[in-house]
DNA sequence: GTTCTAGAAC
DNA sequence: GTTCTAGAAC
């Protein structure tokens, strides 16, 4: 092994202190876990509990930190004794482990429900005077909305338990944790890391939280708690979640394949350095842009320099595919001449979507060498990434950049259900366009290497600085005891070399916008900038703009710009390509962009000057036939996927945006998305599409349902029309009413269900 | 204190 | 249409 690639000096240390984040509803057993484990451990514990803090009675988030950070700060371990359900609670406690030899771990007492309730039920004098009947809907509400840990949140270990022999192991495991011991990291315990994925499939994916025990069993730290597998700790009984352990036989077949793989021990050594945000970037230019190598790893190492010069708590590795890899090794030979910290700085052989799950290597952010399109495909990196991140990654571009031009970069935070997210931990990429040196592809250069040097610098120089804006706004582990420091001097750094386009405010809140739009090409300022031999990016954007003024103008009613995405999709379809279900003459189909329930879809019409549906006219029956039976379609498409939704296929009385569409929208309604639309899924103001059309072609004109009386109506069940007081609580309610839907739902086809599907069927 | 919404900005 | 957030409601 290269000692550039791993630093073997940064192994864990023996003896950190950790911070144990529990997680689990009222009633769980958190507080006896922690008053178990301190009884009989040799550490140090601080029991860090929400419902006593203040003085015996509940206290709150801020308290728990202060308390917190006091305590790692003297070197004790600390549990967090709180709900800590969802991700965003346990966040910031999460961050405290910024200072790298603090080990966040997070003990999750996944009991069943009605075990925690009994309990609550039954306590009295509890601490946060949670107890008697009220405990049960407390506990049953509070666990609609868990969310379990995930190692990509910041934890190096996270044990979880399902019934009371693991939760008696896990207190085994930290009771027996001495002052200078320290657990292995990973997952442990989780039986069945998500349902809805085949386990067979999670092992063929590898999935993201590979338990790292294997890596330091390996490397030789002597650990007195690690067990062997299935022996006595909860951890170990999951024999899918082990298998997924690079054994010696995955290994070898990873070598064939030609992945890198670190040698175990390199695992326990990343996992240290898992606290330092982390680049991880393919060669710009030097692939199919034939930029030429010599020059290009002068470049790198340069601006490699230059950035580390700037910026202390982060990271960077360049990627590549092959150990043969040409501009590797010239890198690696450059480097070794320059005074560069080689745990900032390293080459890492690998496929740049697997860095994590194969590789062992944690890297938060990631490079795509793009095109100029931001399209996925092509080949190489760009492909491999638009692949292994899955259509979010599409959807994340589409709505921040339309295009890039040599030189410059983008941010796009990656959605937290994309695939690289979950499996690898990546939360931004960053698609950067480098010179084109290749005469068989577009914007070639001509081998003007003054104009190419320019631009690889520009590119790197871009990348990097979008990478420092992440680091800066999202500092998440290393917002520690020196993040002031650390903020202030990243920001007056790059405040002082900030380019025209490029300025970072001072305020917080505005520095994160900023830096959102900072280095990219977005939309807004598209066609403003300058680049390099990209004219023809500016033209046609140029003639996207006129067309929007135009066809502005040739309406009455006035659509603001927000409300052009469907009209501009339905006139341009083939631009949309990657999001479209359908495309046709009459119609396009496509996934609404924030649905509003589990399933929905658009059908959107194609003709010009058909706005709303106040603009159809019995000249639109057939195509209005046309809509509902594409919509029919799909809604069946969807049903054979899932038998048990519900569709409903109509137009909003006054739609919010321009070009008639067809909404076709599963019945659930189960969507984050789902705000403030409810009545206008639910009312008259939903036209159902049978009704639009028997009207067209009865009186020639569909009948409006624009009071706003309708949106602004009490909130009621669509199903058994109870009322509720707000969004939460009627989506709780939505979420288990059984009732049938109304009479009048029932008939002409309005609900469309699975064959055999009649919605009596009901436990 | 926390949850939720309304209204402005985009 | 969404995002953001002040301040109302709980």
């Amino acid at each position: 092994m290269d000692k550039m690639e791993v630093d073997e000096t940064s192994a864990p240390k023996e003896g950190n202190p950790a911070l144990v984040i529990l997680v689990g509803a009222p009633g769980s057993g958190k507080s006896t876990f922690c008053e178990e484990v301190a009884r009989s451990s040799t550490r140090a514990w601080v029991r860090v509990c929400q419902d006593t803090i203040g003085n015996g009675k509940a206290g709150n988030k801020a308290q728990c930190l202060s308390t917190a950070i006091r305590a790692l700060k003297d070197g004790k371990s600390v549990f967090i004794d709180r709900c800590n359900l969802n991700r965003e609670q346990r966040s910031e406690f999460v961050k405290l482990g910024g200072e790298p030899q603090i080990d966040v771990h997070a003990v999750v007492l996944d009991l069943p429900a009605k075990l925690c309730i009994s309990r609550s039920v039954k306590r009295t004098g509890h601490e946060g005077n949670l107890q008697g009947g009220k405990a049960a809907a407390v506990v049953n509400r509070m666990l609609q909305h868990k969310e379990l840990p995930k190692l990509s949140e910041g934890f190096n270990r996270i044990t979880f338990c399902q019934n009371e022999s693991d939760v008696k192991n896990a207190i085994n495991t930290y009771s027996t944790l001495g002052a200078l011991d320290s657990l292995p990291h990973g997952c442990f315990g989780q039986k069945n890391p998500d349902s809805k994925i085949q386990v067979g499939i999670m092992k063929f994916l590898k999935k993201a939280e590979v338990p790292l025990v294997s890596a330091s069993r390996e490397s030789g730290i002597e650990d007195p708690t690690s067990q062997t597998p299935g022996k006595n700790n909860s951890c170990c009984t999951d024999k899918e979640t082990l298998s997924s352990i690079p054994d010696d036989a995955n290994l070898e077949k990873m070598e064939v394949e030609g992945q890198a793989v670190c040698s175990a021990s390199s695992h326990a050594n990343q996992v240290s350095m898992d606290n330092i945000p982390t680049l991880a970037f393919p060669s710009i230019s030097t692939s199919d842009f034939q930029f030429d190598h010599e020059k290009a790893a002068d470049i790198i190492v340069k601006k490699v320099a230059e950035f580390l010069n700037k910026i202390r708590n982060a990271r960077l590795v360049l990627v590549d595919l092959s150990h043969k890899s040409k501009i590797l090794s010239l890198v690696k030979a450059k480097v070794a001449e320059k005074n560069i910290d080689t745990q900032k700085f390293f080459t890492h052989v690998g496929d740049i979507t697997y860095l994590y799950s194969k590789g062992g290597l944690q890297c938060n952010v990631i490079v795509n060498a793009a095109n100029w399109r931001l399209k996925p495909g092509g080949g190489g990196v760009n492909a491999a990434i638009f692949n292994a991140a899955g259509p979010e990654l599409e959807s994340a571009t589409k709505q921040k950049v339309k295009s890039l031009s040599p030189g410059n970069a983008a941010v796009v935070p990656l959605p937290s259900s994309s695939p690289l997210f979950t499996r690898e931990g990546v939360t931004h990429v960053i698609h950067v366009l480098g010179p084109n040196m290749n005469p068989q592809r577009p914007n070639y250069l001509n081998n003007d290497y003054i104009k190419g040097c320019k631009i690889l610098e520009d590119a790197y120089t871009s990348l990097f600085e979008g990478f420092a804006s992440i680091v800066r706004n999202k500092p998440g582990k290393t917002e520690g005891k020196s993040e002031n420091l650390e903020r202030k001097s990243l920001e007056l750094q790059v405040q002082s070399d900030s380019c025209s386009r490029n300025r970072f405010a001072n305020t917080d809140r505005k520095s994160k916008r900023d830096a959102d739009h900072g280095l990219e090409k977005s939309k807004k300022y598209k066609g403003t900038q300058d680049g390099f031999g990209l004219t023809f990016i500016d033209s046609r954007v140029a003639k996207v703009d006129t067309e929007h003024k135009r066809t502005e103008r040739s309406t009455s009613k006035a659509w603001g710009s927000w409300t052009q995405a469907l009209h501009q999709i339905a006139m341009h379809p083939e631009k949309h390509k990657g999001d479209l279900l359908e495309i046709s003459e009459d119609v396009v189909v496509l996934d609404d962009m924030y649905p509003k329930a589990r399933k929905h879809a658009l059908v959107l019409a194609r003709i010009e000057g058909l706005d709303c549906l106040a603009d159809v006219r019995k000249e639109h029956l057939l195509l209005l036939n046309k809509m509902h039976d594409v919509g029919l379609k799909w809604a069946k498409k969807f049903l054979n996927e899932n038998a048990s939704l519900v569709f409903r296929l109509g137009y909003h009385s006054a739609p919010s945006m321009r070009q008639l569409h067809l909404h076709v929208i599963s019945q659930d309604f189960e969507s984050t998305h789902l705000k403030k639309h409810w009545n206008s899924f639910t009312t008259a103001f939903f036209r159902d599409s049978v009704d639009v059309m028997d009207e067209i072609s009865s009186y020639g004109k569909a009948t409006i349902k624009v009071d706003d009386k309708l949106l602004s109506m009490e909130l009621r069940c669509h199903k058994c029309r109870s009322a509720h007081p707000n969004i939460p609580r009627l989506k709780s309610h939505i979420s288990s009413c059984h009732s049938p839907f109304p009479a009048h739902l029932l008939q002409n086809g309005r609900l469309v269900r699975a064959p055999g599907e009649t919605g009596n069927n009901v436990q």
